[in-house]
DNA sequence: CATAAAAGTCAACACTTGTACACAAAAAGC
DNA sequence: GCTTTTTGTGTACAAGTGTTGACTTTTATG
C-alpha cells in the first residue's frame, strides 16, 4: 500500500505523468458535452490545473493528443474482445452472455466509448480516419473468428466481413443507446434483451445464406 | 437561364432569406471538417457576408440554429422516404433499387447526411436528443411497415422494432462509409452490394424466427 | 406617401484563444 | 556534486470570440 509521496501542492502527487493528466482532462470535459475540437488547448490544461504552455511539453498539437486518445481508447476495447475470445463457449447462453459483458464494460469505460462514439463522424479529420482504420481491422478479426463456427466455415471471406460489420454496427448502435441512458439498471436489462435479439436474428439467417453473388 | 438579377454587392441578391444562408453556410463549414460546436457565430456570419450582430435578427442562439438544421436535414431524409414507400413494390429486386436509391441520395444530400451522422452523438445535448426523438419514431415508422409484410403479420410491435432497429443501424453504417468516400462510382458499387447482402441476411432469418422472450 | 417593423450595419466591450520566449525547478546522467 | 535535459512557470501579444446598444436601410403596411 504505497501511499503517495507528499505533496506542496494538490494534485501535483501524479506529476509523474502529467500526460495521462492531460489525456483524462479531455475526455472529462468532452463528458460534459463538448467534442473533440469544441475543446481548446486551455480549458484542457486549466482542468489539469497547470499553465497553457505545459501542453507543449507533451503534445504538439490538440490533433496529436486526440490521436492518443483513440489509441488508448481501442486499447481498453480490445482488452475487452481478448477476454471475450478466452472465454467465450459456443452454447446456449454465448450470445446473452456476451451482450450482457459488453453493456457492462462500456458502462465501466463509458467516457472512452463516448470519445470513439463522437469523433467516429467528429470534426476533425485524422481523428475520423484513425478510426475508421482501427474499426475496419475490428471488423476483419471478428470475421476471422466467425470463420471457425462450423456453419460458416464454408464462407468466402467477403461474406464473413458482411456479417461482421452487420454485427459491429448493431453493437455500435448499443453502445449509443448505453450513452444516452445515463441510469443503469432497467434500462440496461431491455437494451441487453434486443441487442441479443438482433444478434439471434443475425444468426438466424446464416444457414439459409447463398451468396448470389453480382 | 435566369441570370440572377443585378447586386451592388456580391451575394446580396438572395438576402431576402439570410437565414437560409446562415444555414446553408454552417452546413458548409461544417462539410470542410468542423463539428457544429467547432463553430462560432462569428464564422457563419463571415461566410455568409454578412455582419456578426445580423445573426441574432434570425436566430437566438448557436443551439437553435442547430435544431433548425435537425429539422432541415430530417426533413430531407422523410422526402425519401416517402417516395420510397409509395414506389416500392415487393418482389425480387426491391432490396437492391432500395439501397441503390439511398446511395444515391445521401450523395446528392450529403451535407444534410454528414450533419446528422456528426451531431447524433456530437457535443450539443440538445441537437442530440432531438435527432434521437426522430430517429426513434422513424424506427417505428418502419417497424409499422415491416409489419405490413405477410411473413411478419404475425409478429409483436417490439420484435418488429427490434428488427428495424437493425436494418436502420445497417444503413447508419452505409451512410458512414458513403460520407467517408467522396468519390462515387465503383466505390458505390461495392459498397451497395455488401449493404444489400446484409439486408438480405436479416431477412432470411426472419422466417426461422420465434421469439422466446426472456 | 407616410409610418411602423424588420433586417442589416458599426463600434465597442470584456474575454478567451493559440503560441512565443525567457526563466525556474526537478530529474537524470555522469 | 556538477551538468544537462526534461518538465513546468510567468509574461506577453495579436487575433478571435459572444453580446450590447444606438444607428441606418430596407421592406411591408396602412
Amino acid at each position: 500500500m504505497g501511499r503517495p509521496q507528499k505533496t506542496h501542492r494538490a494534485s501535483k502527487d501524479r506529476s509523474l505523468n502529467t500526460r495521462q493528466a492531460l489525456r483524462e482532462a479531455a475526455l472529462e470535459l468532452m463528458d460534459r458535452d463538448n467534442s473533440f475540437d469544441g475543446l481548446s488547448l486551455r480549458e484542457i490544461t486549466r482542468e489539469v490545473g497547470v499553465v497553457p504552455t505545459t501542453f507543449y511539453r507533451h503534445f504538439s498539437d490538440m490533433e496529436s493528443l486526440g490521436l492518443e486518445l483513440v489509441a488508448e481508447s481501442f486499447r481498453t476495447l480490445r482488452e475487452l474482445l481478448k477476454v471475450a475470445r478466452q472465454t467465450a463457449v459456443p452454447g446456449e447462453k454465448m450470445i446473452r452472455r456476451s451482450v450482457e459483458t459488453f453493456v457492462t464494460y462500456v458502462r465501466a469505460h463509458r467516457r472512452h466509448f463516448q470519445f470513439l462514439a463522437r469523433e467516429r463522424f467528429g470534426g476533425v479529420a485524422a481523428i475520423r480516419e484513425e478510426i475508421r482504420t482501427e474499426v475496419r481491422l475490428l471488423q476483419s478479426e471478428l470475421a476471422t473468428d466467425l470463420g471457425r463456427f462450423p456453419v460458416l466455415k464454408t464462407w468466402s471471406t467477403e461474406d464473413l466481413n458482411m456479417v461482421s460489420g452487420l454485427m459491429i454496427n448493431a453493437m455500435i448502435g448499443i453502445v449509443e443507446q448505453v450513452l444516452a441512458s445515463r441510469r443503469r439498471g432497467q434500462d440496461d436489462d431491455e437494451l441487453i434483451m434486443i441487442a441479443e435479439k438482433q444478434l439471434r436474428l443475425i444468426i438466424l439467417g446464416v444457414p439459409q445464406w447463398r451468396s448470389q453473388g453480382d
